[in-house]
Parts: structure tokens; sequence; C-alpha cells
DNA sequence: AGCACGCCGACT
DNA sequence: GTCGGCGTGCTC
């Protein structure tokens, strides 16, 4: 039993980022569990907000009148203790508040809504009646929709006690429901009723006969007719005459595509490095062994195969475990592998789903009828018990970060976990994050190498061509004389190809060729992006859209074009210099329908084209055997930016597209185009060489004191007054600087790359530290003073090891 | 966040 | 005088 309970109010402030003691009401007082979402008054009104319950005791020492609780929300727990555990350290690591990062853990569906009505309580005059109320006795009040008047006239109303302010907390957490049946009679109930029937009535009978042999159960309406094959029709005739009663049925949303489970596939044989790499992960996990594992691995050499033997040696053991895949790689292919090899024992979590479909996947796992769970970053939240192992794949992706509050990491929340359940985690990838494969250095991970491809096939051969002597040869163009050749060969050849091109968008700008004038937004400090698909200038930012000029504002030339390229002008240039080439482009614009991702991919690997032409999103996880060339027409970009991980992410990049050509019989070659040839990440890349890269790079980043050397915290101001964001960032930085003392460096305060972004301008700066006992409680203080600053139109963000320094 | 309280300008 | 503007502070 339980008469207090202790409970973390949906109410996102630095203040308010602490649990609040409710009395529990008699009647709940043994169904109410620690996990449970609740609904409570908070404040001096009538205001009620969700809550969700992380304690429970019998007496309080609050010394203060106890509210009581309203109502429970959930008939079962939606966190589980470790769960809640999570949250409370999430919020501490990412400077969050933790009901934010608890509703970071639920699905969607499970965010509930505060709508608050106006309920009549007394006589108005008529005229208030029909037009405020339109002849209702209760109306949903949005001050924001009213105007003045509306708004003070019913205020007013609320003073003089006529009306009053009800507070709804609603759940949109519904499961789907399906009409079923169910048995209403008894065996010999039935029997008397097959008497009375008329001997014509051979459905009817056969109705019967069904309904005794399912007594006890309820059945979905579809399955029944299916297994007696009796229409509708006839099940409506005995809900009638009362044999049957008609119900609702909770079923799952699942997703039609992955429906199909009835495959079972053997698992793979394993080359020597796999079966090493196998040992050593099923020993931790028959040990239960926290142990973190990098697995570092070339492309193609069947690291798929040991996560999911792995896996299995788990689920056999009767455990659960997660496998996190980018969003961008988490392919039907991958999806379908895995259901291949554990069937309807998988639930996958990804952006594909309706939030209803989330819901449901979830509540499979909640239930345990999933063990294994697959998904993109937040799927590592998954609610699983008793896990055995977590994979975390390409785990040097920059997705497995959160770009928004709370800025938490899928990699430090699967070490967590895995910590938590005793379990080992496996950070699988071609070419590691720095952090990952320093740690591996230093003996802190278990590094484990495939070093092979599985089919023994020879890495492509990289070829780079320098597009500066290109440009003194021929005309401007995007292709290279030698990238050209490459495709036409392919396409006599019926081979397909891979063409990336670095960016997104038709094309970066529009600017002026007579006075340089170039088009930006008004919003924000940044030039707009032209779009050819809807005739329209828009800026990536902050959404602002206006029309293509066709004379310059500035000096009214007719001259302003676009500057750059976008993967619309390749391809137009592509079909003007291959007119027979089959081209499929695949980028933001052309995917952005649901499904088409898919589509374009199907229709890919059906050869409907030769070359498949898109952006960064075609670099990960595909796998055609027919094609034999992959070219990078711009591997420069990025390059020049000033963010210390460029070289990283380059690297990254350029090892990952490669990986795509020549994985069949055929041997695979790559072009690279590039105006920085002898860039160290391009050479090394071509080499197939990330261990020297690794060196390299570690050197700079010594040198640099930059990650994995130093840890850093990103602290951005920003404010829609210039010179206040600047103080607010200056002043920060002095408090900070007194604090922190020398052992730590300060990076800025600098404005922001882009300064301005959405009529508010951005300040930043960066702290690099080894150890700091102090910087941590600093930055905890920074919070809850912003807190009184924010109301002052200050926006202050911490964000702990960045992934993005510009 | 959202609500009440509280202290200043411009209206019935 | 009062209504209503928004700055400040608190919520079990």
């Amino acid at each position: 039993m339980a008469e207090i309970a202790q409970v973390i109010v949906d109410v996102p402030t630095m203040q308010t980022n602490r649990p609040y003691t409710y009395q529990v009401p008699q009647e709940w007082q043994y169904q109410i569990k620690i996990g449970m979402r609740v609904v409570v008054p908070f404040g001096n009104g009538t205001r009620k907000v969700e809550g969700v319950v992380v304690g429970l005791d019998e007496t309080s020492t609050y010394d203060g009148q106890l509210k009581k609780i309203d109502s429970l929300m959930d008939l079962n727990p939606v966190l589980n203790d470790e769960l809640l555990q999570l949250s409370q350290w999430m919020a501490n690591q990412t400077f969050a508040f933790q009901i934010t990062c608890i509703h970071t853990m639920l699905p969607a569906m499970l965010k509930t809504k505060t709508q608050k009505y106006l309920h009549l309580i007394d006589e108005v005059d008529e005229e208030t009646f029909l037009t405020q109320f339109h002849g209702l006795d209760e109306i949903e009040f949005n001050p924001e929709k009213l105007t003045k008047p509306q708004l003070s006239q019913l205020l007013k109303l609320k003073k003089q006690e006529k009306v009053e302010v009800v507070y709804r907390v609603r759940d949109r957490a519904k499961p789907k429901t399906v009409l079923g049946i169910s048995p209403a009679l008894t065996f010999e109930q039935y029997e008397e009723q097959r008497s009375t029937l008329n001997s014509q009535a051979k459905a009817q009978n056969r109705l019967l006969s069904y309904l005794q042999s399912i007594i006890g159960k309820t059945i979905k309406l579809t399955e029944a007719r299916q297994n007696s094959d009796l229409s509708t029709a006839v099940f409506n005739t005995g809900a009638k005459k009362g044999w049957l009663i008609k119900k609702k049925v909770e079923i799952y949303r699942t997703p039609t595509a992955l429906q199909d489970t009835a495959i079972i596939e053997s698992q793979l044989k394993l080359n020597d490095e796999q079966q090493i790499a196998v040992s050593a992960i099923n020993q931790a996990v028959d040990q239960h062994q926290d142990k973190t594992f990098l697995l570092e691995g070339v492309t193609g050499s069947g690291k798929t195969e040991v996560y999911l033997q792995c896996i299995k040696r788990a689920i056999d053991q009767g455990q659960t475990a997660i496998m996190l895949v980018p969003e961008i790689s988490l392919t039907p292919q991958i999806v379908a592998r895995v259901k291949r090899r554990f069937g309807s024992d998988v639930a996958v979590l990804h952006s594909g789903l309706s939030n209803g479909e989330k819901y449901d996947e979830w509540r499979r796992i909640e239930n345990q009828e999933a063990h294994v769970v697959v998904g993109a970053r937040s799927a590592i939240f998954a609610p699983v018990t008793n896990l055995g192992l977590i994979i975390l794949d390409e785990e040097h992706e920059t997705s497995y970060k959160q770009d928004e509050t709370p800025r938490y990491h899928a990699r430090d929340v699967a070490k967590w976990r895995a910590k938590y359940h005793h379990a080992p985690l496996v950070l699988g990838s071609a070419t590691p994050s720095l952090e990952s494969r320093a740690r591996a250095e230093k003996k802190v991970y278990h590094q484990l190498m495939l070093t092979q491809r599985v089919n023994h096939h020879p890495m492509p051969e990289v070829n780079v061509v320098d597009m500066r002597q290109e440009l003194r040869k021929h005309a401007e163009s995007n292709f290279s004389t030698e990238l050209l050749e490459a495709l036409a060969q392919r396409i006599t050849r019926g081979e397909q190809s891979i063409l990336m091109l670095n960016r997104r968008g038709y094309s970066s700008f529009i600017m002026c060729r007579d006075c340089g004038f170039v088009l930006q937004c008004p919003n924000c400090d940044i030039s707009l992006t032209l779009h050819m698909d809807t005739h329209t200038m828009k800026c990536h930012y902050c959404g602002h859209e206006e029309a293509i000029p066709d004379i310059c504002p500035n000096c009214h030339s007719h001259q302003i074009r676009y500057y750059g390229t976008g993967t619309q002008k390749v391809e137009a240039e592509l079909a003007e210099k291959l007119p027979n080439a089959r081209i499929l482009r695949m980028d933001v614009d052309t995917t952005r329908r649901k499904g088409m991702h898919e589509k374009i991919l199907r229709q890919f690997g059906d050869h409907k084209a030769d070359i498949l032409l898109g952006t960064q999103m075609i670099a990960k996880g595909l796998d055609y055997p027919n094609v034999t060339l992959v070219g990078v027409l711009n591997a420069d970009t990025g390059l020049g930016l000033p963010d210390f991980r460029a070289s990283e992410h380059t690297f990254q990049l350029l090892t990952q597209v490669s990986g795509r050509a020549g994985r069949a019989d055929k041997p695979g070659q790559v072009i690279i185009q590039t105006y920085n040839p002898d860039h160290y990440a391009i050479q090394l890349a071509r080499k197939h060489d990330f261990e020297r890269f690794f060196q390299v790079e570690m050197q700079i980043r010594h040198r640099g004191k930059y990650p994995p050397y130093f840890y850093t915290v990103q602290i951005t101001v920003s404010h829609e007054d210039e010179a206040v964001a600047a103080k607010a960032i200056f002043d920060l930085a002095s408090f900070l600087n007194n604090g922190l003392g020398s052992t730590c460096i300060m990076l800025g305060p600098t404005p922001r790359s882009i300064a301005r972004m959405n009529r508010r301008y951005y300040y930043q700066m960066v702290i690099k530290y080894q150890h700091n006992d102090r910087l941590h409680a600093l930055l905890m203080q920074v919070m809850q003073t912003s807190q009184k600053l924010k109301q002052r139109g200050l926006q202050i963000s911490v964000d702990p090891e960045p992934q993005y320094f510009i």
C-alpha cells in the first residue's frame, strides 16, 4: 500500500525538475505503481498536468498541504525501474530535464496533451451564449485563437464565476481494435439451439458447431470467417439470436511490409576471423560481462553475420537483444534479413512507421512478444527486460547523437544499459570514430578485426582524379573525362554505376554575375537555395520561401544565375553527355514521399536504370551485385569546413561509398573527383587504410588538443537582439573562466557561422577539457540561472560532445 | 509552462 | 478612480 507518491510533473523547467509529493487517494493505493503516468493538480489555479510516479512512500517529509493525485493514466507502468534510473542519469548527463528525457524514451503516442475547456455554470446573456459558446455549455478554451475583446469578455465571465476553466489531460494512446466474436452459450445450450433449427438452415448449423469449438475464446471476426468459411451475415444472425457476443479485440498495427515472417534462414558459415569475433562476444554473453567490443571490419567482411549469430546466442539463453542501425541504412534489406533469422521475434522501430505502429511495436516489446529489437537511435530505449546483448552498427555515424534536447548519444546510453544488465556491447564499423578506436588502443574496448572480405573479393581499385587539371583540359563540367568513359563502358557492358554528389538541393544559391549579389533569407544569415521542383527560393533553416528573381534586386541586371551543383543539374548534364543512359535520381526531393526511398532502390535493384545518382544517402548499406563503378563527383565538400572532424567525415564517407562497388564476382572500380587530390583523408581512403588514417588523424588531434584527447562541451546563446546575445555569452564566459581555472581551454565566444537564424542571433563557445571536477556543477548552475534569463527572451543550450562545430 | 500577484499608464 | 499591460516568482 502506498499513500504518498513522488511525481515528476510534465513542466519542463529547471525549477520543477524534481519530484513533487502527492497524496494517493484511497481507491488507488493498491493499484498505483512506480513508472505509471498520473494526472495531478499543479499550481495555484485548477491547472492539471501529467506526471510520472517515481517513488512511493507511506509517509511524507514535505511540511505543507499535500494535493491529491487526480487519476491514474495507466493500468501498468510504462517505465520500469531501469528506465527511470536511466532517465535520471541522462538528464544529468545532457543538462536536460528529466521529464523531457522520459518523453524521448516513450513512444510519441504516450505523450499527452492538456486541453483547457470553459464550462458554463451560470446563466449568461443570450448573445454571448450563441456567439461565444455556439449554444453549448462547454467550449474549448484556447486564448491564442481568440480575439482580444472575446478573450476579455470570457475572462470577465470567469471572474463573475459564471464559467469555470476545466483541464483535461488527453491520452492519445489507444490500442487499435477490430471486431471480434465470443461464444455466449454453453456446449449444451448450443445443442438445444441446434434442435430448434430448420434442417434448411445449414449455415446456422455450421455456425453452432463452430461456436462450440471456440467456447471460452474471443476470435477476430476476419479470422472466424476464414476458419469457419461462414459469411459475416451468418455471424450477424448468430449475434441477433444471442449465440455470440461481438467484442472489440486489441490488435497490433503490424506494418504490412514486415509481415513476411515465414522463412527462417539458417546461419551462414563463418571464416576464421568471424569465428574469433563470435566466440569472444558469445563468451561475454554467456558470462554476462559488460564488456565493450569494437568490431572493426572492412565493407563486405560480414559484420552483420557476426551480429546475428551473437544475437541468436543471447536469445537461446532466454535473453533479449537490441541492434541499433543508422536510420538511413535501416533498409528493407537489413530488416528482412533479421526477420528471416528471427521471424516474429523481431520488433522494428524506425521513422517510417506511424505513431500508432511505433506504439504497437513498443507494446510487443513491453509484452515480451519480441525479444530482438532493431531500430534507429531511439530504439536504445526499447523496454526490454533481461537484456543480453547490444549491437551498435556503424558506430561512427553522427546520427546516433540527437541534435535537440536531450542531446544524448545512443552509444553512451547503450553503455549505460549494457552495464546495468551486465551485457556486452558491440560497436561495429569499417571506419570507427576516433574516440572508439582510441579506446580500443588503450584496451578499454576489446578490439576485434575482420580484415578479409567474405568472398575474398579484392577491395575495389580507387582512382583519384584531379579536377584542377580537368578544368584546364575542357570546359567546366561536373564530369572528368575518365569518369565519363568509365560510365559509358559500364552501360555497354550492361553493368550499373552509382554516382554520389556530396550535397543536397538543385544548386546552392543564386548570384548576380554583374554585382555579386546573393539572395539571402530575411530571417537568417544564409543564402537561399534554389528549388526547381517548386520553382522557389527556400531557406533550409527556417523554411522561408520566395519567388526566383529574374532581375537582380541590387543592380537590376538580368545576369542573375544559380551557382553550384545539385543532383538535378548533374542529372541534366549526364543526360546530355550520355544520352542512352537510364538514370535514377535519389535525393531529399525525390524521396520526400513515404516509400519512395524503397521504390527507387527496388527499381535500381531490378536493373531498371544504369546509373543511380544521389547524395550522401546512397553511400550507406546498399548492396547491388551488378554495381561495378562508384563515382564521387566532389569529394572535397566538407573538407574546407571549419570543423576538426571534417577529415574524419570525408574519410568515412569515401570509404563507405567505395564499399558499394564490386561486391560480387565482378571487380569494382571507384573514381573520386576532387580539387584536393593530395589530402591525406582522400589518399588514405584511396588505399583503404583506416589504420594509417587513424594514426595521422590522432597526431593532428593531439596537436590541436581535440577529441579524443580532450572532451568538449559547446554552449550556445541566442537572442533577438544581437547585443543582448553577445553580452550574455561574454558574461557566461567570464563566469566559467573564474570558476574553472586554467585546466580548461576555452574557444570563443564567437558568433556562430550562421549567426542569425529565425530572426535570432547566435553566439557560441566551446570548452575543451581533460579532467575537471567543477565543470559539470558549473554548467548545471548555468542551466539554473538561464531559467531567469529565458523570460527575457534569452535561450541558452549546453551540448556535451557536439558533433558539429560550425 | 502557465498562472497569480503586483505595480504602472490610458480609458469608461 | 479601474482595466489591463507585462515583469516576477512559484508550483507538492
